[in-house]
RNA sequence: GUGGCCUUGGUGAAAUGGUUAUCACUAGAGUUUGUGGCACUCUCGUUACGGGUUCGAUUCCCGUAGGCCACCCCA
């Protein structure tokens, strides 16, 4: 066992109190409705478009990312929390899912299920950066992955997936650009094309894109310094330069997008941070004001190369990833309702030791009933019980004291009118669904 | 990794180089124990951590950690 360094105790006696990590949050309660909320609208998703789900480690061998990512990229060279496990070897927590889905493809065999295979994801990532808006060091995506077909309906459908997702949870204002990187043979033309046009301007660029050049230039492109905008827009553009393929593979998904009335606009500067992109490519950002790349929630594309150069048989696949926090902070900044389903509608309260002992034993039953409700059976007093009926707004609550005992009833009182009712103690639980029932009609009815 | 601003109870704020750091909200306990949303009382802080200057620091300086924001890059 490692020695583990323990916490000085002040002069106080109180021990220091533990901060979180760096860039990590928790995620409280008050969020969770937020996060119940695109849950659910990505399962509904996935069970509509046929995507089932897996859950890939969060702890990956580092080669998995050297080699799908790129070590040229700057997730692969400084990102990633890396380490050595006590045996042997090179971990990392995984800066994000695509990689691990294709490697469980070829894993686990999955050529021999009827193609393509749908898979979707959702889960922890883990960048080691510098945390801002929008960017923490731990943050969660989900992701839907069509692997086992290159024809470019799947590149359409992947978008129109996410496009109609957005719709659904109440953004009417997306913007989706989309672009296509070609194939690494057209891409190699272009690459040289475009250095060869950048060096001849050199003098012109940024130091930003000076580095650029050399280190990625597909970068060069989407340099946000407004003294080499003169520069990127005469550059050479990549839809130029793909071959016969790509080019009508494009033209292809652009058709469809077209046929599906999903809008986008197309984008000749946009290129993506991971090498294993091919063809199409597309970002998702929550209005037209907001593109710049901290902005963005999603973004994906085709990645036929992938599986091949993780060692499995080629394989054509395309895949989009979403930032659930990002989505989460755009919900709320534009005020976007989520229904909290978890708050009881019902609270129990006892007054007396008899009454202790009938309502633990009420509180069971409707518990196995379907019945949430809230109680403080601890607490003695009926004030106080009542008190936190009302905090937690639930709309009836259930007073049983030492009377009702004796008498075999019950109270339910309405919390908004203060009517109260007393009932048969033993037609609790059909009184009480009743009542919710009746609610239920108004609401739907209004 | 670079830069800017910042750090006072659970939250949001206030204040001062000098005895018990103020206020509001929240939470807990209570206002003699069967009725909530009001009111009142009490409780909850070595002023992020470490060091320095000083007779004396929460206040000034430095370092560390963390937060926010921007760049790089990404979701």
């Amino acid at each position: 066992m490692p020695k583990i360094k323990e916490p000085k105790l002040g002069k106080s006696q109180t021990a220091k109190t533990v901060q979180l990590l760096r860039g990590f949050k928790d995620i409280l309660p008050a969020d969770q409705p937020y996060w119940q909320f695109i849950r659910d609208a990505v399962e509904s998703f996935a069970k509509g478009y046929g995507f089932a789900k897996i859950d890939p480690p969060i702890l990956e061998e580092v080669n998995l990312f050297t080699r799908s990512i790129g070590k040229q990229t700057d997730i692969v060279e400084k990102e990633m929390f890396s380490f050595t496990d006590q045996g042997e070897g090179n971990v990392v927590l995984r800066p994000e899912a695509t990689a691990s889905i294709a490697r469980a493809y070829i894993n686990h065999g999955m050529v021999n299920l009827p193609q393509p295979v749908k898979l979707y994801y959702w889960g922890p990532m883990f960048r080691r950066e510098r945390p801002q808006s929008g960017r923490q060091r731990q943050f969660h995506q989900f992701g839907f992955e069509i692997l086992g077909d290159g024809s470019p309906v799947i590149d359409a459908q992947i978008i129109a997936i996410i496009s109609n997702f957005y719709q659904q949870i109440g953004f009417s204002q997306i913007s989706i650009h989309i672009n296509s990187i070609g194939c690494p043979q057209c891409r190699k033309v272009y690459l040289s094309e475009l250095t060869a046009y950048y060096r001849s301007k050199r003098k012109l660029l940024c130091e930003d894109c000076k580095k650029r050049l050399v280190k990625n230039p597909l970068r060069l492109l989407d340099c946000k310094n407004p003294s080499c905008q003169f520069v990127k827009n005469e550059a050479p553009q990549i839809v130029d330069w793909l071959d016969d393929e790509c080019k009508s593979h494009f033209m292809k998904v652009v058709e469809y997008l077209d046929e599906l009335n999903i809008s986008y606009k197309l984008n000749p500067h946009l290129v993506r941070g991971l090498d294993y992109y091919t063809k199409t490519v597309f970002e998702v950002f929550p209005s037209d004001k907001e593109e710049s790349s901290q902005s963005a929630l999603g973004g994906g594309g085709r990645y036929d190369g992938l599986v091949e150069i993780l060692g499995g048989r080629p394989t054509p696949a395309v895949g989009v990833a979403v930032g659930i926090e990002r989505t989460i902070s755009q919900l709320r900044q534009k005020e976007i309702k989520v229904p909290d389903t978890s708050s009881p509608q019902i609270f129990l309260a006892q007054i007396g030791d008899q009454a202790k002992i009938k309502a633990l034993n009420l509180f069971e039953q409707l518990r196995k009933e379907n019945i949430v409700v809230a109680e403080n059976l601890s607490k003695d007093s009926l004030k106080s019980q009542l008190e936190l009926a009302d905090k937690l707004k639930v709309k009836y609550a259930l007073i049983l004291g030492q009377k009702e005992v004796m008498d075999g009833t019950i109270l339910i009182r309405d919390m908004e009118s203060g009517v109260q009712e007393i009932i048969d103690f033993k037609k609790t639980t059909h009184e009480l669904k009743k009542k919710l029932n009746n609610q239920l009609n108004s609401v739907i009815q209004s």
